[in-house]
RNA sequence: GGCCGAGUGGCGGAAUGGCAGACGCUGGGGACUUAAAAUCCCCUGCCCGAACGGGCGUGUGGGUUCGACUCCCACCUCGGCUACCA
C-alpha cells in the first residue's frame, strides 16, 4: 500500500505545531498593553490526579481555548493561563501508603497531566503556570491568611480594615485588651465539630465520610468538637447577596449561592422558663403563629438543656443526647426515619399568653442554625406536625387558609398549613393577614423587650482547618503563655517539615503533631512556642489563584496592583457546576477581603461563568471504572488527532449539556478535517491542490463564505460551538465540489476554522504560503451584503397548512409577494373558492392565508 | 421532600412565535477498485399509496394565536444538586 505522501497526518502536524508554539511563545500575553482591549478568559484549575485527564477536561478547556483564540484574531490581548490545584488528599493517602512524598506524587502528576493538556494544543501562555504547593505561590496564601487575622470587620461601613485601626473601649487591662482584639479577627479559633473516627484514630475529610461511615474500613464516623480555625464569611454575607446582581451567570447559580447563604427574615422571641431565671431564645420566620405554639424544642446540644430540665427526665435526657453525639450527620438528617425526643420536664411561658408549654429536645431542632431552640408551631409546620403526632402534642390553628376545604381541615387540626392566611385563636390579632400580623406582633414584642426582628442566615462561618499534612500551614505560633502569635510576613513561606510519616497523629491532631523540631518556635522576641498543626484546606489556594496569574512570579506582592488592575476582573470562567457554591462564594469572599485592604481594583472576580455539562459515557451512564465505559483523551488524540477531539468535544451538543460520548461521532468530525485537508492539499504531491488557484469567487461560494464567517463569529460569542461546526461543515461540503477554489475563500475559511482545529489550520495555513503562524491574523470581515440570500423560498399556508411554495426576491415587497402567492394554482385549489380574510406575510419566511 | 435542568427520527442534536428534523452518526443503494479500505453520489421521521400525492408527528392533557417544539396552566417521566435551616 503506498503511503500518499501529501496525506493528512494529523500526528505529525500536531506536534510539529506545538513545538512551533513553545519554541515561539506564541501566547505569550503581554502586561499592561494599553494599545489593546484586554480579555481574561480562565479554566477552573484541575487537581493533578494520577488519573490524568478525563474526556470532561478537555470540554471546557476547548471551549475556552476556542475563545481565546478568536479573541486574539479580533485583536485583543488575551491572558489564557493553567495551573495546578496541587494539595489534596490522594497524594496523601498515597504517602501514608507507601511513604512517597506528597511532593513526588504531586509532581509526577503534574507533569502527566501537563503533557496531555499541551497535546490538545491549547494557548496558554504556560509562562503563568502555577501550582498551588509552590512555596513562592503559598508564601501568598499563607500571607492572605494574614490579612484575615490581622483584619476586622467595621460594621457601619460593612468592609474589613486592619486590626490596629479596631476602636478599643478604655481602660481595659492587657489580657481583656488581647481578648477584645482577638475576638474581632476575622480568622479566629473556637470549637467545631469535626468528623471524628475512633477505629481509625482520625479526623476524616467529609468526602472520607460515606453513608456515615468511613470510606475506609467502614468504621462509624462521630462528630467531635475540635480547636479550628474558622474564617469570619458571615460578615459578608449581605455584600455576597448583593454582589450577585452585576455578574453574568448563569441564573442558576447565582439562585443556588443565595439559597446557600439562607437569608431569612423573622423575629427573635424570649420565652421565660417556669420556675428559673432563665429565658430561651427562639428565632422564627412566622412571629404570627406565636399562638399557636404548643411546645419548644431545643437542640440536643443547647446549652440550657442541662439547667432546666427535672430530676425525673435528667436520665432520660442525658441518654438522649449521648445518642445524639454518638449520630453522624447523615443519620440525623435521614428524613426516612421518625422523629424522636425527650421532654424535658420543664415549661415554657409563651409572651403573648402566659401559656405554659413543655419544653422538649430534639435532633430535629439543629444547634448550627438560628438560637438552637425553636418554638413548636405544629399546625403550621410541617415538622412540628409530625412531632406533635407522633408524640400527642396538642395542635391549635391559628392561620386560616382562603380555601374553604383546606380552612376546614385545619381547623380540626387534620391538615398542616404553612402558607399565609388570616388568624385565628390569636386574640386580639384575629382577622389579620399574615404579612400584617407579623408586623404588628414584631412590634409588639419589642415594646415589651420579649423579642425583635431578627436576621438568621444559613451560610456558617467557613471552618478552614485540616488535620492533615498536605496543605498550607498555618503561619502562627502558639507561645507558651497562651497566646497566638502572626508570623511577621518576611517570615513566609513557612514550608512543611519532612516528616517520616504521613499518618494521622492519632490524638485528632494533624501529622504535624508528630514533626519534631520543626514544631518548636523561637520568635524574634525571645519568645518560645509551638507552631500551629493544623493546614489550610483545598480551597485556600483556589481562592485566588486567577489574581497570581497577573503577575505569577512577583516576589513582593500577591500581584502587581497595575497588571491586576489591567488584568482584571476574569472576562470569561468555565468550569463545572459542581463547584456553583463552595469554589464560587469562597473565592469571592477572598477577593471581597482584598478590595477592602486595597490589594484588588474590582469587587467582583469573575465577570462572566459558564457551566460546561457533564459528558457520558457510550451508554448515556455516568463514566467509572467500574462501568467500564471510561474513555481515555490520550487514546482518541492517538487515533483520530488533538483536532478532532476538539472539534468533538464541541460538536456533541451545546456546551452546559449532559450528553454522551459517541466514537463513531469523532469519526464523523475526523472525516470533516480530512475533507478540509483534500479540499486545500493534493494528497499526492502533499503540494497545494491544483485546484486552490488565484481568482474569485462565484456569488454563492461568496454569499456562503460570508454566511459562515458571519455564523462562526457570532456563535463562538455565544459560545454556540457546535452549530458554529456545523456551518464549517456546510461551507466544506460546497466548496470541496468546485473544481476551482479561490484561493482567497480557502485561507479566509481557514481563519475561521483555526480557533477550533489550531494544528491543521496552521499546517494549511503554511502551505498557503505563509510563513508565520495565523494566530495573530485578523478575523475575517464579513459584508452583510455578500452574505444576504438574493432570492428566497416561501412557504404558502391556507389556514396554517403548507399548499405551495414560493420563490421571490430578497427585496420583494409585501404587496409583491401577496399577489404571487394568491396567484398559486395549488393555494387557489386549497382556498376552495373562498375570499381570503386576511393574509399575513412574514418577509423570508412564509405567507399565511386566512379564510 | 425541596430546588434546578431536560423530554424532538434508530442515535447526538438543529430550529426559541413563522417551511420541524440543519449538521453529524447509523442504516440502505450506487460509483470507483481484480478485491477491500478510503473516497464520491443518492436515499433514510412514521402511516397509506405502484406513483402523483395525502395524512400524522416535537412526553401527556388543556389554553393563547392567523400560526406553538417555542408562550401560559396542569400532569407524567428522566437527570443533576440538595437535605428537618424553624
Amino acid at each position: 500500500m503506498d503511503e500518499k505522501k501529501g496525506a493528512y497526518k494529523f500526528g505529525e502536524i500536531e506536534k510539529k505545531w506545538q513545538a512551533y508554539w513553545q519554541a515561539n511563545k506564541t501566547f505569550r500575553a503581554a502586561d499592561c498593553d494599553y494599545s489593546k482591549e484586554k480579555f481574561y478568559v480562565l479554566d477552573m484549575f484541575p487537581y493533578p490526579s494520577g488519573e490524568g485527564l478525563h474526556v470532561g477536561h478537555p470540554e471546557g478547556y476547548t471551549a475556552s481555548d476556542i475563545v481565546a483564540r478568536y479573541k486574539r484574531m479580533k485583536g485583543f490581548n488575551v491572558l489564557h493561563p493553567m495551573g495546578w490545584d496541587a494539595f489534596g488528599l490522594p497524594a496523601e493517602q498515597y504517602a501514608v501508603q507507601t511513604g512517597t512524598h506528597p511532593a513526588q506524587t504531586t509532581q509526577k502528576n503534574i507533569d502527566n497531566m501537563r503533557r496531555q493538556i499541551k497535546s490538545l494544543g491549547f494557548s496558554y501562555d504556560w509562562d503563568r503556570e502555577i501550582a498551588t504547593t509552590d512555596p513562592d505561590y503559598f508564601r501568598w496564601t499563607q500571607w492572605i491568611f494574614l490579612k484575615f487575622f490581622n483584619s476586622y470587620f467595621d460594621e457601619d461601613e460593612q468592609k474589613a480594615k486592619p486590626i490596629e485601626q479596631l476602636p478599643l473601649p478604655e481602660g481595659l487591662s492587657e489580657k481583656d485588651r488581647y481578648e477584645y482584639i482577638n475576638s474581632r479577627r476575622l480568622a479566629y479559633e473556637a470549637q467545631a465539630p469535626v468528623n471524628w473516627c475512633p477505629a481509625l484514630g482520625t479526623v476524616l475529610a467529609n468526602e472520607e465520610v460515606v453513608g456515615g461511615v468511613s470510606e475506609r474500613g467502614g468504621h462509624p464516623v462521630i462528630r467531635k468538637p475540635m480547636r479550628q480555625w474558622m474564617l469570619r464569611i458571615m460578615k459578608y454575607c449581605e455584600r455576597l447577596l448583593a454582589g450577585l446582581d452585576e455578574l453574568d451567570w448563569p441564573e442558576s447559580i447565582k439562585k443556588l449561592q443565595t439559597d446557600w447563604i439562607g437569608k431569612s427574615i423573622g423575629a427573635d422571641v424570649d420565652f421565660r422558663v417556669d420556675g428559673h431565671d432563665v429565658t430561651i431564645r427562639v428565632f422564627t420566620t412566622r412571629p404570627d403563629t406565636l399562638f399557636g405554639a404548643t411546645y419548644m424544642v431545643m437542640a440536643p446540644e443547647h446549652p440550657l438543656a442541662d439547667v432546666i430540665t427535672t430530676d425525673e427526665c435528667k436520665k432520660a435526657v442525658k441518654e438522649y443526647r449521648k445518642i445524639a453525639a454518638g449520630k453522624s450527620d447523615l443519620d440525623r438528617t435521614d428524613l426516612a426515619k421518625e422523629k424522636t425526643g425527650q421532654p424535658t420536664g420543664a415549661y415554657a411561658i409563651n409572651p403573648v399568653n402566659g401559656e405554659k408549654i413543655p419544653i422538649w429536645i430534639s435532633d430535629y431542632v439543629l444547634i448550627s442554625y438560628g438560637t438552637g431552640a425553636i418554638m413548636a408551631v405544629p399546625a403550621h409546620d410541617e415538622r412540628d406536625f409530625e412531632f406533635a403526632t407522633k408524640f400527642e402534642l396538642p395542635i391549635i390553628p391559628v392561620v386560616e387558609p382562603d380555601d374553604a376545604a383546606e380552612a376546614e381541615k385545619v381547623r380540626a387540626g387534620q391538615l398542616c398549613f404553612a402558607g399565609d392566611g388570616t388568624a385565628i385563636n390569636s386574640g386580639e390579632f384575629n382577622g389579620l393577614r399574615t404579612a400584617e400580623f407579623k408586623q404588628k406582633i414584631t412590634h409588639w414584642l419589642e415594646e415589651r423587650e420579649q423579642g425583635a426582628e431578627a436576621v438568621n442566615y444559613k451560610l456558617r462561618d467557613w471552618l478552614f482547618s485540616r488535620q492533615r499534612y498536605w496543605g498550607e500551614p498555618f503561619p502562627l505560633v502558639h507561645t507558651r503563655d497562651g497566646r497566638i502569635v502572626a508570623l511577621t510576613e518576611d517570615a513566609l513561606p513557612l514550608e512543611l517539615p519532612k516528616v517520616d510519616n504521613y499518618k494521622p497523629s492519632g490524638t485528632g491532631e494533624s501529622p504535624l503533631a508528630n514533626s519534631g523540631e520543626w514544631l518548636d518556635v523561637k520568635l524574634p522576641d525571645g519568645t518560645k512556642g509551638r507552631r500551629e498543626t493544623n493546614t489550610m484546606p483545598q480551597w485556600a489556594g483556589s481562592c485566588w489563584y486567577y489574581l497570581r496569574y497577573t503577575d505569577p512570579r512577583n516576589n513582593d506582592s500577591i500581584c502587581d496592583i497595575q497588571k491586576e488592575n489591567y488584568w482584571m476582573p476574569v472576562d470569561l470562567y468555565i468550569g463545572g457546576a459542581e463547584h456553583a457554591v463552595l469554589h464560587l462564594l469562597y473565592a469571592r469572599f477572598w477577593h471581597m477581603l482584598l478590595y477592602d485592604l486595597g490589594y484588588v481594583s474590582t469587587p467582583e472576580p469573575f465577570q462572566k461563568l459558564v457551566n460546561q455539562g457533564m459528558i457520558l459515557g457510550q451508554d448515556s451512564q455516568k463514566m467509572s471504572k467500574s462501568r467500564g465505559n471510561v474513555i481515555n483523551p490520550d487514546k482518541v488524540i492517538a487515533d483520530y488527532g488533538a483536532d478532532s477531539m476538539r472539534l468533538y468535544e464541541m460538536f456533541m451538543g451545546p456546551l452546559e449539556a449532559t450528553k454522551p460520548w459517541n466514537m463513531q461521532g469523532v469519526e464523523g468530525v475526523h472525516r470533516f478535517l480530512g475533507k478540509t485537508w483534500r479540499m486545500t492539499v493534493d494528497e499526492s504531491s502533499g503540494r497545494l491542490a491544483e485546484a486552490v488557484q488565484e481568482s474569485d469567487a462565484d456569488e454563492q461560494t461568496a454569499r456562503l463564505l460570508h454566511q459562515t464567517i458571519k455564523k462562526v463569529g457570532s456563535d463562538i460569542e455565544q459560545l454556540a460551538f457546535n452549530t458554529a461546526i456545523s456551518q464549517m461543515m456546510i461551507f466544506v461540503n460546497h466548496l470541496s465540489k468546485l473544481p476551482i477554489r479561490p484561493k482567497s475563500v480557502v485561507e479566509k475559511f481557514i481563519l475561521v476554522l483555526a480557533p477550533f482545529a489550531p494544528h491543521i489550520a496552521e499546517e494549511l495555513w503554511a502551505k498557503l504560503g505563509h510563513s508565520k503562524t495565523l494566530a495573530y491574523e485578523p478575523w475575517p470581515q464579513f459584508d452583510p451584503e455578500l452574505a444576504k440570500e438574493k432570492e428566497v423560498e416561501l412557504a404558502v399556508q391556507v389556514m396554517g397548512k403548507i399548499r405551495d411554495k414560493i420563490v421571490v426576491s430578497a427585496d420583494a415587497t409585501e404587496e409583491d409577494i401577496k399577489q404571487k402567492a394568491l396567484s398559486s394554482e395549488k393555494v387557489i385549489a386549497a382556498m376552495a373558492g373562498k375570499k381570503p380574510k386576511r393574509v399575513i406575510v412574514i418577509k423570508s419566511r412564509l405567507v399565511n392565508i386566512v379564510i
